[in-house]
RNA sequence: GGAGGGUUGGCAGAGUGGUUUAAUGCAACGGUCUUGAAAACCGUCGUGCUUUUAAAGGUACCGAGGGUUCGAAUCCCUCACCCUCCUCCA
């Protein structure tokens, strides 16, 4: 949520900002904000002054009841506040409408851009700024085939089980999968996160607070019977941790990484494209996740993309980094950076992390504060990168790694599948 | 699922309708004293919104939301959460 203060003082750039994220009606929508703005903090200052008159009047009650006084006194008194009253309960009732009113508009927006991010509307805008040279080939198989070639991967199970976009791994490839999430949780705990095993199921409140409501609705898997969501992304509860918090600004970073399956429903965007582990409802992941004091959240965002690089060298994998343009940032980033691994056999890359900067639209939400110098309570800098989706880096790995002889494991993993290779 | 008890500032904890402006203690911060520290003593010490150049005010907040009253932390209703016992359970 964009800080209504920045709004007040910085409206000129906050409408050229959301212009450039493309939203057309970014001028009206600003101009009615401020408008409310401008209405409920009048009514405020009614209803404030009234209150005071009203408490005044009611001490002077209770002061006068303990001198004997005649009552038709207090009558007058108590008449003259319950005058007052109407009007009070009008301005309260007006002031709640103005309020909720106020943040519905304000939970519309998207977060505004860093002045970094290139300009352009669509994901072809997008900057590569790392490729791995690729080697031409051919021949190779994609994943799907190569999972019923090893038996590692069960759709129609999972389909009988559940339905489509929920895999039963088997065997190797279910060790394959278990070997990835340990390495990349120890992995994490060197580079200094704290591992966190939050829970998957999270309210209504925690959704709104790091921005998956209202945005995404329906996108979510919901449990009516008790009003929860499935997490799409251990984000969501990690950076709840924190929600309504004062964090001592010696304590910063926080660093945090865990590992969680994840929901997605993925509506309208199942399509032809969709195969084997390209998309799925249910996936695995382990989330990284940081709060930063707003001065140096950028340098520690280039930090995590260096550090999620770093595993995706060790496996071994080709890949290539991309900073998203304006049109193309998720709601809530104020800048992107994307990893995607090469898949050999489909011969296409795939999106395995997404390492964002929230700035304060996360914290904003969460109330998530420290004090500065002054002892005055500012927003800090929520961050968060995949450290890594598992299912994509099992598609690139299998078609990567294959040899006439079976699936050769990148070395760094040995020592968590016990096994060298797949055959 | 059943019965009972609870939720007050960073923490502990008083407060059952009106000088409560939420006591008191601990912690924290500043100071005096000290070579330094501890102890002792003095002082400061919640959050949001808002008025103001500032100093200083106003207002709201005692789990959440409603209600009664001139006036509610206090009384009533609804809900959430926590604890104890019973029941069930990995």
């Amino acid at each position: 949520m964009i800080d209504l203060q920045r709004i007040r003082t910085d409206k000129k750039a906050v409408v050229d900002s959301l212009h450039k994220r493309g939203l057309p009606d970014a001028e009206a929508r600003i101009e009615a904000i401020c408008k409310l703005d401008r209405e409920k903090r009048a009514t405020q200052s009614e209803l404030n002054t009234l209150a005071a008159t009203l408490n005044k009047l009611s001490n002077q009650i209770g002061h006068l009841l303990r001198s004997e006084v005649e009552t038709t006194i207090l009558e007058a008194k108590k008449k003259a506040i319950n005058d007052l009253k109407e009007r009070i309960k009008a301005l309260k009732q007006q002031s709640k409408t103005h309020t909720s009113s106020l943040l519905e508009q304000l939970y519309a927006l998207p977060n505004l851009p860093h002045q970094s991010v290139p300009i352009g509307k669509h994901a072809d805008d997008n900057l590569i700024i790392y490729e791995t040279p690729l080697n031409p080939s051919s021949g190779q198989l994609a994943h799907w085939d190569l999972i019923k070639k090893y038996d590692l991967i069960d759709f129609e199970l999972g389909n009988k089980i559940t339905g489509a976009g929920f895999p039963v791994y088997k065997g190797k490839g279910a060790k394959l999968q278990r070997a990835l999430v340990n390495f990349f949780l120890d992995q994490a705990e060197k580079a200094g996160y704290t591992e966190i095993q939050p829970p998957i199921l999270v309210n209504q409140q925690s959704a709104y607070a790091t921005g998956q409501l209202p945005d995404k609705e329906g996108q979510m898997y919901h449990i009516p019977l008790a009003n929860l969501y499935l997490i799409p992304t251990a984000e969501v509860s990690i950076t709840n941790i924190y929600r309504d918090t004062i964090v001592a600004t010696t304590a910063l970073p926080i660093k945090h990484a865990g590992y969680t399956p994840c929901f997605r429903r993925e509506a309208g965007s199942w399509g032809a494209d969709v195969r084997g582990l390209n998309r799925l409802h249910q996936f695995d992941k382990v989330e990284l996740v940081q709060i930063c004091h707003p001065d140096d959240s950028y340098a520690h965002l280039e930090r995590m993309l260096a550090y999620v690089q770093g595993l995706v060298e060790q496996l071994a994998l080709p890949y290539r980094v991309l900073k998203l343009c304006q049109g193309d940032l998720g709601f809530c980033a104020a800048m992107t950076y994307d990893i995607e691994v090469y898949a050999a056999g489909q011969n296409k890359w795939l999106e395995v992390s997404s390492i964002s900067n929230f700035e304060t639209f996360q914290s904003n939400r969460l109330s998530l504060r420290y004090k500065d110098q002054n002892k005055k309570s500012c927003l800090l800098h929520t961050l968060n990168g995949s450290g890594l989706a598992l299912p994509r880096i099992l598609a690139s790995l299998l078609e990567y790694h294959q040899r006439p002889d079976g699936i050769a494991i990148p070395k760094v993993l040995r020592p968590y599948t016990g096994f060298h290779i797949i055959d």
